[in-house]
This record gives structure tokens, C-alpha cells and sequence, in this order.
DNA sequence: AAACTGTATATATTAATTATACACAGTAAT
DNA sequence: ATTACTGTGTATAATTAATATATACAGTTT
């Protein structure tokens, strides 16, 4: 697993550790139960403190990116797990209820709510 | 015009001085044109520095309540729908973009999205 | 037992936020 | 024009939040 730490970045170590991984597990280089690099050795490798990608991995772990098992180490979830799903889902109501309410205030039409979605949809293919 | 200083809540005193001001705009307590206690008179009142004023009053500005003219003082902005509706548009398109993202991440199809997004309008009619 | 795993608590460092002082510049009325 | 108000700009202190760390601990595997 390749991982590299930018110095000029203003992103704080941890998140850039918790970005790359979570990239190549979305872009599929990293699979379902692959076992991730010990806390320790990663640390090691990148030349800092352990805590710190004890910090990724929690966030990755949090996020439903991963999954720990005590004393054994940290493994690739399996993707879109139903709970993930589920949940994800339940974010993506709220969010459309937040904007139908902010469009009813500013008299933005459905047909320009959707045209904006769609907008959306396609730069971010 | 009442302003109270909450020692107890965790948010800072220009923002709650900038939040009473702002509500008090939207209620209709405050009126176009009406002119503001200086932001000195107003930091002797509330016993705290002008600086602190002056930043609340800033916000206020940057976000279109109140106008200011210089050496002679701070008056309650026209409501303009307009900047209201551009700062609306700007939310909603957050919004868009976050659910792009959760869409992503657990798969879910454009036309599935496009779908609940219809079915949120319909309810919401 | 030795060599690995992740965990929990406490702490130092750094960066951002919040609040301030003070010297300045424009306006208005005496 | 002098006094007494307005808001402005620059610099700085104090506080709080974010980031990174060390060290001691507990479970698993061989």
C-alpha cells in the first residue's frame, strides 16, 4: 500500500492518511478484508507517532471504511454494507428536505431544483 | 433596543450580538433605515470593548442586515430579496454537493436520486 | 514467554478563535 | 477651528480547539 505525507499540505497528517485510503478503497486498489498495515508499522514507515494513524484508522472506521478486530488488526469493509447504505440513504433525506424547504423560500421551481441536481450529477461523474 | 449577554452559553458575544440584531431584523422590530446605538455607546452598555461591536457589526454588514456610513454610523439595510435568494441558492447547491457525494459512496443511481428528490416536491406541495 | 495486535489516559505543541488597546480619519455642531 | 461624536486599521494578548505525541495497558497468536 502506497501512502505519501505532503509536508506543504495544510491538511493535518491524519486526514491525509484517512483521504488515501479511503480513496483506494472507493477506486477499488484495496478490496473487501484486505488486512490493513498495523497502526504501528504504518507509523513506523511514515515516521510518526502512532497515535496519529491510530487517529486515520478511527475515522475510517467511523466512516464505515473499515472494521477492527482487537488485537488482530484493521481489515477493508465490505462495501455499501446495508447499515451503511441505510445510512447514507437517511443523510441524503435530510439534505433534500433542508434544500425543498430553501427552494420553497426563494421560489426556486422543481423543474430548476432538479436541472441543478442534474447539473451536479454530471460534473461529478 | 434590548440586548442581553449570556456568560453561560458557549457562543461568543459578538455572534450573540449579532444574532439578536439580525433576529430582531427579521421579526420586524428593527425597520429599514433605523439607525443603530454606535458600536462604542452599545460596547459601554454591554461593559465589554467596541472592538467586539465592531466585529458583530461587521457581520452584520458582510451579510447584507445593516449598512454603515462612515463617521456617522450603522442603519438597518433594505431587505433585499434578492441577496436572499442568491445566499439560499448558495446553500442548496451545498447541499447538492454533499448528497453527490453520499450518493456516490453507497451507490445509488442518478435516476434514484432524481427519483426521491420528485417524491420529496410532491410531498412538500 | 515473546512478539505482535489495538486501547486508554495524560500531555505537549500548534493553530485558530476571540477579545482587546490604541492611534487614526471623517462628520457634525458648537 | 475646536470639541465630541462617528467608524477604521494595525497590532497584540488571552483563550480555546485541533493536532500530534509518549507511555502504560490489555488481548491474540505462535
Amino acid at each position: 500500500m502506497h501512502l505519501y505525507l505532503d509536508n506543504q499540505s495544510t491538511a493535518p497528517i491524519y486526514e491525509q492518511i484517512y483521504t488515501q485510503i479511503k480513496n483506494q478503497i472507493i477506486v477499488g486498489e484495496l478490496h473487501e478484508n484486505d488486512a490493513l498495515p498495523s497502526i504501528r508499522t504504518l507509523a513506523k514507515d511514515l515516521k510518526i507517532s502512532f497515535i496519529t494513524t491510530k487517529r486515520a484508522y478511527e475515522e475510517l472506521e467511523k466512516d464505515g471504511f473499515i472494521y477492527t478486530i482487537q488485537a488482530k488488526g484493521c481489515y477493508v469493509a465490505p462495501k455499501n454494507t446495508e447499515l451503511l447504505r441505510e445510512e447514507n440513504l437517511r443523510k441524503i433525506e435530510e439534505h433534500i428536505d433542508q434544500i425543498v424547504q430553501l427552494a420553497k423560500l426563494c421560489g426556486l421551481s422543481h423543474h430548476e431544483l432538479a436541472e441543478m441536481l442534474q447539473f451536479a450529477l454530471e460534473e461529478n461523474k
